[in-house]
DNA sequence: GTCTATAGTATGATAGAC
DNA sequence: GTCTATCATACTATAGAC
């Protein structure tokens, strides 16, 4: 295939395509430290050191800019989840999930959770369903928390993914609100112990 | 004291004030349903049925208005806390919070927690000061939940305020994430439940 | 005190040179 | 495929008439 035939068509070529791999990851970094509303597309641009007029070659909206860093957020989680699928007992494997959150604590209590933040600030929108998009990543965290909870055996796994969830939510949030990283250890701590405890 | 008296000095009479307090209640209102940044001053405006131009003879500033509001979420809290502390049991009072929250399910799975979501928008900023003020009311609440554990008297009064207060957090944003406001009630029941439970 | 008109600025998006 | 220049729009904030 020669050079020509590769730059005809739609498809983008390799140096093409690092450059919409190089705006996804910097938009799904500089969206979680400034909010949607409040980040330029130039921000991008120059996080991902692009050109600024460059950026709509490859997202023809702010909103398709949103959705690429909203499916990263998705795909960072799958990777986590993944490894921890590795492990044998699905005790540990929600015991090395609270320890990654907890790990993340320091970006937890300057800029709250990724997707968490990101799902709030989409769902104060009415058009566009970026929002339900957000959803879904949650969801995807909670049906894999609601499995490992399914394989232990407890009575309500549904319930419990909620509760689980909602704990790393809530307690993100608190320690962004407080600027506090050491609230995400204590709760973290808390929520280990709880699994150890008997159902 | 006549009018002309009246309307001397910096102090504004009953109609200006009366319209500081509808700009301040639509801004508590409108902020919460579609964000700090998204929120324009006429929007504004329009709700507290002023007229867009006339705004800012009331607040200098868009972030006034924002300030206006939390402060205004922070009322609406100590009033609530204040009903509360009327019941003699600590125990009933925060079972009493909780029932409040739960009452407040469909605003959340549409909005999320007023204090909550603001206060994640106001932390992605650096400038202003208002994020260490939105703080200072999930602080209030934290507090006043502190003091009811206290005299309950069980071990660790501040911990477990951070895991209630984060529980509501929690079950807000993902009440509010998923749209659905029966996350409220079960969760809300769970945690009316735990305080039953032997400590 | 009330309101209109508008200045000044920032941003999303596009046209078109290279 | 890459990048610059620029348009169109939307918003905060102010000046000043009434």
């Amino acid at each position: 295939m020669t050079d020509s035939e590769m730059s005809r068509g739609t498809r983008p070529r390799a140096k093409a395509a690092g450059k919409r791999r190089q705006l996804t990851a910097a938009a799904a970094r500089v969206l979680h430290e400034q909010g949607v509303e409040r980040t330029t597309i130039a921000d991008i641009a120059r996080a991902a050191e692009v050109p600024a007029g460059n950026v709509y070659y490859y997202f023809k909206t702010k909103d398709e800019l949103v959705e690429a860093a909203l499916a990263e957020h998705a795909g960072h989680l799958r990777e986590l989840t993944d490894e921890l699928d590795k492990l044998p007992e699905p005790r540990n494997r929600l015991k090395g999930l609270i320890t990654a959150w907890v790990s993340g604590r320091d970006t937890a209590a300057r800029y709250g959770c990724p997707t968490g933040t990101l799902a709030a600030e989409l769902d104060k929108r009415d058009e566009g369903g970026l929002d339900l998009l957000a959803g879904r990543v949650v969801r995807q965290l909670l049906d894999w928390v609601e499995r490992q909870y399914g394989e232990i055996g407890v009575a309500d796994p549904e319930g419990r993914a909620l509760t689980l969830v909602g704990a790393y939510q809530g307690m993100s949030l608190l320690s962004n609100a407080l600027r506090d990283p050491e609230i995400m250890t204590r709760e973290g701590d808390r929520l280990i112990r709880e699994l150890d405890a008997p159902a």
